[in-house]
DNA sequence: ATTGACAATGCAACCGGTTGCAAATATAAT
DNA sequence: ATTATATTTGCAACCGGTTGCATTGTCAAT
């Protein structure tokens, strides 16, 4: 392997110089600079980044830990998307992804200090906001930069920057749609209730059904984890409540959405005729189910992207303190919504 | 930041002793053992990893380069499904993964040198077998411990290891489930033609054909780059063709499948009673599409995590020389496959 | 010719671990 | 008690860059 003092010895300069050169230092003469950059290049010399990590104490790397034990979260567009959205924008800015995977809410926690503490990397992309692990209060105790995906649950984290969907504005736009269309027996399928943004859109849809001065039955709440088989299943438990039985499914997931679209056909039960469906994510198949699903687009890239740009403003000392952005979310109208049937079900 | 010599100095030992026991060296007393761990762990001591890296020559770290411009790349299930065989299989193995994007396939190069030039991966898994580059040979001059997910195109790469799955047969399954249920004309949809499962796979498609003595019309291939619409318009250019038009396709994903079966639904024509389809790497959605695909479902996850197995094994000096496996896929029969009309189309 | 100011380069320490070898200490053998 | 051997620990160099400070060289001003 070719290292600085190779090239040093070859170009007869000191060490010092070459890196001078090679990492822009100003204060070389002309000369000296041709020298050593065409000896460099000579000899393919490649800077080591580990040497070059230790010495500065910066990797120009972004952490992620990913809860790799959940099936659900690789086959949501979520993850795809996000990871999309960081590599695109880490790229640009000549950053690389660590990546590790963690077995649970917890593990997460830990494999953040892991990689934190062993310096490899200058920050970190937080994903998951729970309720039930406090992940952002651990980050602030460990001086770490690093920035949400979604947002805290406590309001007064000063200092914190994150970057979320207008979860509400979402969920509104969705159930207003659904009202519109005359549907008053509104269903909203969860994914982990321990999610901060299933909680925030259980919020949100509450808060819309009662601004119209519609009553909800507590069983048309249900969390369907995310998955295509817990759509199905919340049907099931919703199906036969007599005058109280859902005309409409707002689901957290296009794949909740799809589940609950499978559970209704067995059941004969016509979409959109009898019942809307509304997702979420505008996954890339949402266009192609039968029907097409009326799905809420999450623009999960570009908010992955922000995240990556504010983690890597804060790296480099630019803009401290709080740094939030909300992004707005766009409903999709396709066929699964339609307006509601007049007659009794 | 709390150092080595900050244990070592409160621990009343030579850094080195620390060292030694926080690697697991066993020629140390047990009484200094247990007071280096007891002050680490009062001390909060977290091994500087890159410090490790520089000293040792070994990251404990997989690099991948992801194409990110490829929109379609992360639309399909086979990015998830790798990325979570990577993620699952490094985790246990103690392994980080190091990922960055890269514009084209000539980048690609150029990023996998730059990761593995500048020291900050052990090895490397490429996951695009493709014909217009000779990634193969790059890497192979630069005598980095690399695995294919795919393989190689020149057949007598030596000390070559890599993860495929068994196209071929995958291929002939679906060709033949459709050849039993009475077809004769049987489109191929590959993906990018220079991609080489795209290739391979329209390889045994005419194999197969052959095999039976069914003459292909060179319309009907077409190459769809994986994405929906590319499913989409290949159905316009082949739906003419008379007694020629073709009664079932066979398509290299079934985001291609999906788009197939859009376009036969606009045309009317009823899928599986009149035109079969098939798709490949059973996609979470797949499942559930209308009707649901009949789809060849490829272990991705487990082809990477084989893949990452397979480099860890080399990169710590094990079994070297080649190590190649060969997945088999399996067919899903679902319902957009379907005898052959009897009579004329 | 001398001094001052500034540009260009060299020197050496440092980042935080690891490891071959030597030294010190403990244990066993004679 | 003495020597041989094994065990435990320390020493110092090393990995490959970076950077504050010192030194040398250059040129202009006095």
């Amino acid at each position: 392997m070719v290292t600085i003092r190779d090239v040093a010895k070859k170009a007869n300069v000191h060490p010092s110089t070459v890196s001078r050169v090679l990492s822009g230092f100003n204060g070389i003469s002309e000369n000296t600079r041709d020298v050593v950059i065409s000896t460099a290049k000579d000899l393919d010399f490649r800077p080591n980044a580990i040497a070059r990590a230790l010495s500065t104490q910066r990797t120009n790397t972004i952490g992620i830990v990913i809860p790799h034990v959940y099936e659900g979260f690789f086959n949501d567009n979520f993850f795809s998307q996000v990871m999309r959205g960081m590599m695109v924008e880490s790229y640009v800015n000549d950053f690389k992804l660590i990546i590790c995977g963690c077995e649970n809410y917890i593990d997460e926690i830990k494999q953040i200090k892991q990689i934190m503490g062993s310096r490899q990397a200058d920050g970190i992309i937080v994903m998951s906001s729970r309720l039930d692990v406090d992940t952002v209060e651990e980050l602030i105790n460990q001086k770490t930069p690093f920035v949400l995906i979604g947002h805290p649950i406590k309001q007064n984290s000063q200092d914190v920057s994150w970057v979320d969907a207008n979860n509400n504005l979402a969920t509104q736009q969705a159930i207003e749609h659904l009202i519109e269309l005359g549907h008053r027996n509104i269903a909203y399928i969860g994914g982990d209730p321990e999610n901060m943004t299933t909680q925030e859109r259980e919020m949100a849809y509450r808060d819309t059904m009662g601004k119209f001065g519609l009553k909800i039955n507590p069983k048309w709440i249900d969390y369907g984890y995310f998955d295509e088989p817990g759509g199905y299943v919340a049907v099931g438990r919703m199906k036969d409540l007599g005058a109280d039985t859902p005309t409409a499914y707002y689901a957290a997931n296009d794949l909740m959405a799809v589940g609950i679209m499978r559970a209704l056909d067995e059941l004969g039960i016509r979409v959109p005729e009898v019942v809307s469906v509304i997702g979420t994510n505008n996954s890339p198949a949402s266009a192609y189910t039968s029907p097409p699903l009326t799905t809420v687009q999450v623009p999960y890239a570009k908010m992955a992207s922000q995240a990556v740009k504010i983690l890597i403003n804060r790296i480099k000392g630019g803009k401290l303190g709080q740094d939030n952005h909300i992004v707005d979310c766009a409903l999709v109208i396709r066929s699964s919504t339609a307006p509601a049937p007049s007659g009794v079900l």
